[in-house]
RNA sequence: GUGGCUAUAGUUCAACGGUUAGAACAUCGGCUUGUGGUGCCGAUGAUGAGGGUUCGAUUCCCUCUAGCCACC
């Protein structure tokens, strides 16, 4: 299922290789997020083309609309979206978290809530979850969790963690249930999540309990969500050396570039990050600074405001290094043009760009593993 | 040419005889971490000109200028 191809000996950086229904994934990797079925602006030709390898979808959203039925007869989401490469599903966890208000009652059995589309009431169990996404036969299940707000005191973590695990074990045991007649190859990824806040003995006592349940992967949740950064590390310092090695390891929800290549270091080998598409579209785009050889110094890139007055008659690409389609034919004067008067085709050629960055910055990463240079 | 209406920020509109003339959009700058359907925060920026009444006028009066409408 997963097979390290290569350790650093710099650091707990590690090259991969994951294994899923739709096909392979060189990690560490970088999930696009197609929160709808669709990452925001692009075709799956446009993603496949940039080398998008896996997708990350949501449970949650998709139950909301257009709901299973839709597609189930679709046959799955790979036919329903036409993308025949590996799909992640979240599970709808950190829903919980962002849609808080919308939260009616929480207890072990799971979590009953009011749809913010119609009003109607849904309730979700970790074992429903899970029967969920084997409807959308997803390539890498996730199991519902309970992400806290990072300011909430100590014992409510602590209650959040122990729900997260027995959650966890509910997941586990309808997944087992589920698939049990299904053969090895054909099979999704059942992956579990860490909480435990930025508290040390929370955190070790989360894994140690996922551990013993047994999963094919192992997410960190509930980082990078208002915590200082510092911390952040600290934690993955810490989780890094009790997360089983020879499972894939998946930081979710961070994060900036030069953070992806910190978790990387502390032997993380999947993300996902709102932060490429979603800056695309306000007009921030990252570009790597040329003069910065080593992924090591945070100022191996740098970003750029397009909507900067002084970008309005610079006739330059966004990156004349960058062999993206946007730059390649278009210079920075115009696509501020477009951005400023809101046509869609900003939104695309942006997006484009944007993720051409986070594919190489991970290319760049695989390579700079391989060379011992990370 | 005659009559009427209008004149406030780059634009569209508020306001009131009395603190520092508001808002939206635009412009300028920043933010966004498992996406709550293109979001959030902040900044710059104005009473057409001249005179009069008044303690005080963007507000009331007069003249000029400009625009719009109607009539000839």
């Amino acid at each position: 299922m997963f097979r390290i191809i290569k350790q650093s000996k710099k650091s707990l950086a590690r090259c991969g290789e994951l294994t899923t229904p739709h096909g392979k994934i060189n990690t560490p990797f970088f999930m696009p997020i197609a929160t709808r079925g669709a990452v925001k602006n692009l075709t799956p030709e446009e993603l496949n083309d940039l080398g998008a390898q896996i997708i990350l979808s949501n449970t949650y959203h998709l139950l909301l609309r257009p709901g299973t039925k839709i597609i189930k007869r679709a046959g799955g989401l790979h036919q329903f979206i036409h993308w025949d490469k590996p799909i992640l599903t979240d599970s709808g966890g950190y829903q919980i978290f962002s849609l808080r208000k919308n939260i009616l009652q929480i207890n072990q059995q799971g979590v009953k809530f009011r749809s913010e589309v119609d009003g109607q009431l849904i309730s979700l169990t970790p074992s429903k979850v899970i029967k969920i996404q084997q409807i959308l036969k997803s390539d890498i299940i996730m199991v519902l969790d309970d992400c806290l707000p990072h300011l909430n005191n100590k014992k409510k973590i602590d209650l959040a963690e122990q729900l997260t695990t027995h959650w966890a074990k509910k997941s586990k045991q309808a997944y087992t249930k589920l698939f049990k007649t299904v053969k090895n190859k054909q099979r999704p990824l059942l992956f579990a999540i860490v909480q435990g806040g930025i508290y040390t003995d929370l955190r070790q006592r989360s894994i140690s309990n996922l551990k013993k349940i047994g999963f094919d992967g192992y997410a960190i949740g509930g980082l990078t969500i208002g915590e200082p950064i510092a911390k952040t590390y600290q934690i993955l310092d810490i989780l890094s050396q009790q997360l089983p090695v020879n499972h894939p390891r998946y930081l979710m929800g961070a994060g900036q570039p030069e953070q992806i290549v910190q978790a990387v270091k502390r032997g993380i080998d999947l993300f996902d990050c709102v932060i490429p598409t979603r800056n695309a579209r306000h007009g921030l785009l990252y570009v790597f600074n040329h003069r910065v050889q080593s992924l090591q110094n945070d100022n191996f890139y740098q970003k750029i405001h397009l909507t900067n007055n002084k970008h309005k008659d610079d006739r330059r690409p966004i990156d004349s290094n960058c062999s993206c389609y946007t730059c390649q034919h278009y210079s920075r004067a115009y696509l501020r043009h477009l951005l400023m008067t809101k046509e869609n085709l900003a939104l695309r050629l942006l997006t484009i760009h944007n993720l051409s960055f986070y594919l190489n910055l991970m290319a760049k990463i695989r390579q700079s593993i391989a060379k011992d240079k990370l």
